[in-house]
RNA sequence: GCCGAGGUAGCUCAGUGGUAGAGCAGCCGAUUCGUAAUCGGCAGGUCGCGAGUUCAACUCUCGCCCUCGGCUCCA
C-alpha cells in the first residue's frame, strides 16, 4: 500500500503517498499554514495504530514521513504544546553554542521549562557574565544562519560510541537508560548533534526572543551524589513583545518582593546576629500580624473549634511515640538534655494535640473534637533554602487536628474547604487551584492505614469537592505516607501560585496513640484524625500578602489607615483635635507634625502606602472639614469628618479590598 | 549542604595596598508652607567576623558567618 489517509482537525480526509510530510501538507493547505508551522501532531487514525503513540497522540516534526494513517494537526504558535518543542529547540541552539565556544564541556540535559529552558554542561570553570555575553552572540549568530534541525536514526551501539569518542560521559549515561529500541533519535543543528527524543522546530531562524538569565549549580539529574553541572537558565518568547512582557512581570515581582517592603514598610526583619530563618516581627508587621490572628481566632471560635496552647518543647520520647524521630529527623533541631532527659523543640503540632485529646476519655458524643492552635514550630531548613518569609526556621502554623467519626468525615472536609474560601476572600484573593493527592495503590507497602481507610477517604475529599463544585486535580501517588490530602493554591495579584492551605488524613498518628472514643455501641473505637491548615503558617502568608497587596494592605489591615497632614504648625490644635477623633473611633492614625512642607509630608505617606492623607489647613480648621486624598484616588476634596468617619467605618467593616 | 555572585553609615550605593565618600533617613536651626522631596548645619562606619602576607590590608590570601540566584526541599 502507498497511500495512507490523513485526517485533518476539520474532519476532512487527505489521500497521499506514503512518506509525505506534515510540511507537505500543510503547504496543501495554505502557504502561510506551512510558514507558521512549528510541529505536528499525529493520533491514531483510522487505518493502522500510531505503533510509537505512548498515548493517543504524539508531536512530531514537520518534515517527518508519515507511513501509516493518521490523524494530524499542524501546530502553529497557537497551540500551547508548540511553544514547549520552540522552547526545547532553543536549548538546542543554545547547546550548539556552548560546544562551539567551548569544545571541552560535557553536556548535561536541555529541557524547556515554564518561561524558557536550561541546558547543563559540566565545565572546570565557571561560565561568567561575559561568558554569557559570548553565548548569547553565538546563539544569535547560529540562529541567523537558519540552520535546519534534523532527524536522524543511529543504533545504540553507534550512539554509545560516538559519546565515547567524544567523551560525552553523561550523554552515554542517558542513551544507556533510555534507549528502549535498537535505534536511537538524534538531532542536529548545524555542527552540533545531541541525543534526543525531539520534536523540534524545523529551523532556528525564528528563535530570536530569548535572553540568558542566570548560571547555577545543579546536580546531575538532582542527586547530590552525582557531579554538579553548570545549568544555563534562559527565558525565551515567540516574539521580543512576549520576552519584554516576561522581563517586566519580573521586574514586577521584584518591586512587589516583601524582603524588599519588608524594609522599606519596616513590617519585619531577620537579624543575623539571632539567626537565619527567625523572624523578628516589628511594631507594623505585628499589628498586621495581630489583625490577621484576631480574625482567624474569631472565626476559628465561630465554626465550632476549641482554641488551646501547647508547649513549644517536649521530651524526646513523644516524638518516638509519634514517628516523627525516625522519618522526620534530619529537619528537627537537636534534642536538648535537661535533667538527664531530652526534650526536643517542636517541628510540629500534632502530638501536642493528640495529647490534649488524650487526656479525657471521649465519646462519640464529644466528636468531632477540633483543636486549633496557632502553634510555633521549628524546623532545620538547610542553609541554602531559606527565603525571607517565605521559607524560614521558626514560623507559626495555623494548625487545627479534627478527630471525628466516619461518618463524619465529608462534613468536617466540606466545612475546612468552606473555611478556606473565607481566608481567600477576606484576603483578597479570588483565584485558586485544588489538588487532591491520592496513593499508589499499586505499592501500599509505602503507606500506613487500610486499603479500606485509603478509599474511603480518598471518595469523601472527592466527593465534598464535587459537590461544592470545586474542581480539583488528582494526583495519585503525591500523598504522604500516612493518608491523602487536598491542597490549594492560591493565585496572587501577578499570576504566581502559592500553596497554602492543606487539609490531610492520617491514619498513622492516632493508631500510634492509641487514640479512642466510646460509640454508640459502647464499644472502644478508633478516631479519624485531619491535619488542617489554611495560612500554612502566619509568616508565609504574611510574606505572600505583601507581595499580593505589594505593601498596600487595605484599609481593614493597614497598620497606619490615616495620616494627618497639617499644612502648618497654625493649625496644629485642629489637627490633633481631629486626630483624637479619629483614635477615638477606633482608627489607627499617624500625626505627621513635622516641620515639613505639605507636598513632603504627601509624598512620605504615599510613599509608606497609607490607605487615607487628611489634610489640614486654615480652611478645613474653619469650616470644620478635613480635605481627603486617597492613595490612589488622589484628591477627593473636603468632607465633614463625620462623614469621613462614617465612610471609613464602612469599608472597615467589610474588608474591602 | 552544594555551585555561582555578594556583604562599605539606618537605607541605596561609590571607592583605593597608605586605616573611607555621596544621596536619602536621623539630629539642630531657619522657613509657617495647600496634595509625591524647602534651605543650611551637625552627627554617624572596628569597610561581615577571624587569621595570614606586608613597613602598611577595606583592598591580596585562607577559614568562618550571613545575604542573593539556583539545585534539592517545603508551611
Amino acid at each position: 500500500m502507498d497511500q495512507i489517509h490523513v485526517t485533518l482537525p476539520d474532519g476532512k480526509v487527505q489521500e497521499v503517498p506514503k512518506g509525505t510530510t506534515p510540511l507537505e501538507i500543510a503547504r496543501k493547505i495554505s502557504p502561510r499554514l506551512a510558514d507558521a508551522a512549528l510541529v505536528a501532531r499525529i493520533s491514531a487514525g483510522n487505518g493502522v495504530p500510531n505503533p510509537n503513540a505512548t498515548d493517543n497522540s504524539e508531536l512530531i516534526d514537520l518534515r517527518r514521513p508519515l507511513d501509516y494513517d493518521v490523524k494530524l494537526q499542524i501546530l502553529t504558535e497557537k497551540d500551547a504544546d508548540a511553544l514547549y518543542v520552540f522552547r526545547h529547540s532553543a536549548a538546542h541552539l543554545l547547546a550548539a553554542a556552548v560546544t562551539e565556544l567551548f569544545p571541552d564541556v560535557k553536556l548535561g540535559i536541555g529541557p524547556p521549562i515554564d518561561t524558557g529552558f536550561f541546558y547543563e554542561f559540566l565545565r572546570e570553570e565557571p561560565f561568567t557574565p561575559e561568558d554569557l555575553v559570548k553565548i548569547d552572540a553565538k546563539m544569535r549568530q547560529l540562529a541567523a544562519q537558519d540552520l535546519p534541525n534534523e532527524r536522524k536514526l543511529l543504533s545504540k551501539p553507534e550512539a554509545i560510541e560516538l559519546y565515547k569518542k567524544t567523551n560525552q560521559t553523561f550523554k552515554c549515561e542517558l542513551v544507556e537508560e533510555k534507549a528502549t529500541e535498537p535505534v536511537v533519535s538524534f538531532y542536529t543543528t548545524g555542527k552540533f548533534i545531541d541525543f534526543c527524543r525531539g520534536p523540534h522546530i524545523p529551523s532556528t531562524k525564528r528563535i530570536t526572543a530569548f535572553k540568558l538569565m542566570s548560571v547555577a549549580g545543579a546536580y546531575w539529574k538532582g542527586q547530590e551524589a552525582n557531579p554538579q553541572l553548570q545549568r544555563i537558565y534562559a527565558a525565551a518568547f515567540y516574539t521580543q513583545k512576549e520576552l519584554d512582557e516576561y522581563l517586566h512581570r519580573l521586574e514586577e515581582a521584584k518591586r512587589r518582593d516583601h524582603r524588599k517592603l519588608g524594609v522599606e514598610l519596616d513590617l519585619f526583619s531577620i537579624q543575623e546576629e539571632a539567626g537565619p530563618g527567625l523572624i523578628f516581627w516589628h511594631p507594623k508587621g505585628g499589628l498586621i500580624r495581630k489583625i490577621m490572628e484576631d480574625w482567624l481566632r474569631d472565626e476559628l471560635l465561630h465554626r465550632g473549634y476549641d482554641l488551646v496552647a501547647t508547649p513549644h518543647i517536649m521530651k524526646l520520647d513523644l516524638w518516638k511515640t509519634s514517628g516523627h524521630t525516625g522519618y522526620y529527623r534530619e529537619n528537627m533541631f537537636g534534642p536538648v538534655e535537661v535533667e538527664k532527659t531530652d526534650y526536643q523543640l517542636k517541628p510540629m503540632n500534632c502530638p501536642g494535640h493528640i495529647l490534649i485529646y488524650k487526656a479525657r476519655m471521649k465519646s462519640y458524643r464529644d466528636l468531632p473534637v477540633r483543636l486549633a492552635e496557632l502553634g510555633t514550630v521549628y524546623r532545620y531548613e538547610r542553609s541554602g533554602v531559606l527565603h525571607g518569609l517565605l521559607r524560614v526556621r521558626g514560623f507559626t502554623q495555623d494548625d487545627a487536628h479534627i478527630f471525628c467519626m466516619p461518618s463524619q468525615i465529608e462534613s468536617e472536609v466540606e466545612a475546612c474547604m468552606d473555611f478556606a474560601f473565607a481566608v481567600m476572600k477576606t484576603f483578597g484573593f479570588d483565584k485558586f487551584e485544588v489538588e487532591l493527592s491520592d496513593w499508589d495503590a499499586s505499592h501500599p507497602e509505602n503507606y500506613t492505614g487500610k486499603p479500606e481507610d485509603w478509599q474511603r477517604a480518598t471518595a469523601a475529599l472527592a466527593e465534598t469537592m464535587t459537590r461544592m463544585n470545586i474542581p480539583f486535580k488528582k494526583i495519585d501517588g503525591e500523598a504522604a505516607f500516612y493518608g491523602p490530602k487536598i491542597d490549594v493554591k492560591l493565585i496572587d495579584a501577578i499570576g504566581r501560585p502559592w500553596q497554602l492551605t492543606t487539609v490531610q488524613f492520617d491514619f498513622n498518628l492516632p493508631a500510634r496513640f492509641g487514640l479512642q472514643y466510646i460509640g454508640e455501641d459502647g464499644a472502644k473505637h478508633e478516631p479519624l484524625m485531619v491535619h488542617r491548615a489554611l495560612l500554612g503558617s502566619v509568616e508565609r502568608f504574611f510574606g505572600i500578602l505583601v507581595e499580593h497587596y505589594a505593601g498596600a494592605f487595605p484599609l481593614w489591615l493597614a497598620p497606619v489607615q490615616i495620616e494627618i497632614c497639617p499644612v502648618s504648625e497654625k493649625v496644629a490644635d485642629y489637627a490633633h483635635q481631629v486626630t483624637d477623633t479619629l483614635k477615638s473611633h477606633g482608627f489607627r492614625v499617624h500625626l505627621d507634625d513635622r516641620n515639613e512642607k505639605l507636598p513632603a509630608k504627601i509624598r512620605d505617606a504615599q510613599l509608606q502606602k497609607i490607605p487615607y492623607m487628611l489634610v489640614l489647613g486654615p480652611k478645613e480648621s474653619e469650616a470644620g472639614t478635613v480635605s481627603v486624598r486617597h492613595r490612589t484616588k488622589g484628591d477627593l476634596g473636603p468632607k465633614p469628618l463625620p462623614e469621613v468617619i462614617e465612610s471609613l467605618t464602612k469599608e472597615v467593616e467589610s474588608k474591602s479590598q
